[in-house]
Formats: structure tokens, C-alpha cells, sequence
DNA sequence: TTATAACCAAGCAGTTAAGTAGGAAATAGC
DNA sequence: GCTATTTCCTACTTAACTGCTTGGTTATAA
């Protein structure tokens, strides 16, 4: 799992689509004014969220984005995967060529983790994280007081 | 959060570390050995987890590399914070100066969504890590037999 | 004294990030 | 049809980062 700054401004772009795009398309000319992102970056990163579906282009005057889904069906996993191809690393070149088992062994703890944290941020939806930070706007500060269940990884954390 | 090959790199030589460190010390020859990273860069790495304290190096001869504390007391968000520097970034700068309020409602959602991220990093220790790839360990083969219902852990080979 | 292995620092080739530049194609309004 | 808008597309550029190499220096067990 690659999470990167480009991910980072992706999620960001998204976030900002998702927020503002109540009532018609959203241009990428306002998200770069309002992100501080440049244009020609987010054109890039959209080209790539356009290649998954995840938005919608509209051309001409008037025009701009759409989400390609409902917020409540892109979760962080897909936009950061279309931005930050998975590299698909190591693990014994994915066969199990490895000199002991203990290479190998070490590789199928991280493909675990990495499984892990992919679920993780699999199972957060857009819809989520603004319906939640909405709760906490109040003052434009970000309060991090963490008692909150509802997104913490599903019960497969401590046992198999 | 940055999450990169380096912070991989880094997990994979701590679980190394972890799983043969039963007995005295481990060289990082060993190590590069084993997982295939080249000695000078694990001397990087391993320079970033001592100066946090996640391992203990014993000079001369028989000597090696110690885990800091027991495998319990070691998270993943640990470990790759002491590699990864966390990038404080944007979130306005540190302080409220946003134009309007749509660009730091924003970045406060980026902000809850890292803080999520690196709580469930740092809910897993390599204890856990260990325990849990011990069980499916026969055949050397990562099965991920997760009930996952939206989440595609293996389409992201064919997402290209 | 010697071999071992942790420590340290400078630098290098390749890749990626992020942005720049200059367009082409679609489309709403006139 | 013309024009402005905005997506879409390609190539290039600067800076940073990755992973590694080289060439050491210390500490220490034998």
C-alpha cells in the first residue's frame, strides 16, 4: 500500500467535490482556488479518477465534475488506489522461490498488514468522513479526541 | 501519514528481527541476507529505529541488533514513524488563516482521517502480527479468506 | 592484535512528485 | 456558426526522494 501526498491531494479533491457538489458540477478551476492545489495537477489526478469511475467530467461552459458514485459508495481506498498504483511488491516475486521459509514468512506477514490496511481504508466512505468531521466543525479546529468505534477496523484485528 | 516502500522496508526487517531474535543478537548481514535489502540501507533504517529506541545494537564481534522492547510494546505506526518522518502537512499551515471555511473543513477531514489511520497502525503490534500469520503459515501462501464484502484485496492485481 | 560488526557521512543513479506549457475537443450561450 | 468555457491530452521540467554504493571510524570479543 502506497499513501502518499499524491494521495493525499486526491482525497482532498474528492473530499472538496463531494462537499460542494450538491447542486451542479463542480470545475476543477474552484478546487484548485479552494485547495490550493494547481490545476494542471489536479487535471492529472483526475484523469486518473475518471479512469476508475470515481468521477464524472462534463465539457464546455458550465461544466466541471461529478462524483462518479454516491459519496456513500467511494471509500478512501478506491480514490488512493487510482491515484497511487499498487506496486505489487516483493513477496518472493509472488512465487514461493524463497531460499527457507523464514523470507517468505516475513513477506506473508506484510501481505497481511498490507491486506489489513487496504479493509481499513476500504471500509471508509467519503459519506463517512463528512458526516463525522461535520460533527466537529464548530470552530474550524480539529479536535482529536478518539473514542470513536465506528470507524475502527472490524473484528478481524485480534484474532484468525 | 506517509506509508512507502521505506516504511516497508523497515516492518519487514523489525519482523525479521522479531521472529529469529529468540538468541542473541541479529546481524543486519543477516538480515539484508535474508530479506534481500542491501546492508548500507538497512544501516539507515536501523539508524532511524535506534535513535527511537525500537532496537538496541551490541558492537563487535557476536554482536547485532536487539529488539528496544518486547514485541508487544511495538507498534507498526512506531516503526514506520521512526523511518517515515510524519510530514506535518498543510492543514492550513498549522493555524486558521483559511480564506473561507471550505478549505480548512477539509483539511480538518484529512486531518481525522490520518489520525485514524495511524490509530490503527498503532493498534497493531508485531506481537500480534506474529501471532496472527503464524496460524496460516503452512504452504507458505498468503490466503486472504477474508469475508470482505465491497473490498477487493486480490482485483487490484487486474486494476491496471 | 585482529576480525567482526555496529556506526557514520558523502554522494549517486533512477524514479517520482508536482507543476508548466501548449494545445485539442466538446458544448452552452449568443 | 462564433465564442468563451472547461474538460481532456501530451510532453516537458524542476525538485525531491529512494535505494544503494563507497569509504571510512569506532567498539569489542577472541
Amino acid at each position: 500500500m502506497r499513501l502518499s501526498t499524491k494521495g493525499r491531494y486526491a482525497v482532498t479533491a474528492m473530499l472538496d467535490l463531494a462537499l460542494q457538489g450538491g447542486e451542479g458540477p463542480v470545475t476543477l478551476a474552484e478546487i484548485s482556488e479552494t485547495q490550493g492545489i494547481s490545476l494542471s495537477y489536479l487535471e492529472q489526478l483526475f484523469a486518473c479518477l475518471r479512469g476508475k469511475n470515481l468521477v464524472r467530467g462534463v465539457r464546455g461552459p458550465g461544466g466541471g465534475y461529478y462524483l462518479g458514485r454516491t459519496a456513500e459508495n467511494i471509500s478512501i481506498a478506491d480514490i488512493i488506489c487510482a491515484v497511487d498504483e499498487w506496486v505489487e511488491f516483493t513477496r518472493c516475486g509472488g512465487k514461493k522461490d524463497c531460499k527457507d521459509g523464514k523470507r517468505c514468512l516475513t513477506h506473508n506477514l506484510w501481505d497481511d498488514l498490507s491486506n489489513e490496511i487496504f479493509n481499513f481504508l476500504g471500509s471508509i466512505t467519503l459519506a463517512q468522513l463528512i458526516e463525522r468531521g461535520g460533527l466537529k466543525e464548530e470552530g474550524c479546529i480539529s479536535e482529536q479526541d478518539h473514542d470513536t468505534p465506528t470507524l475502527m477496523p472490524t473484528s478481524r484485528t485480534e484474532a484468525a
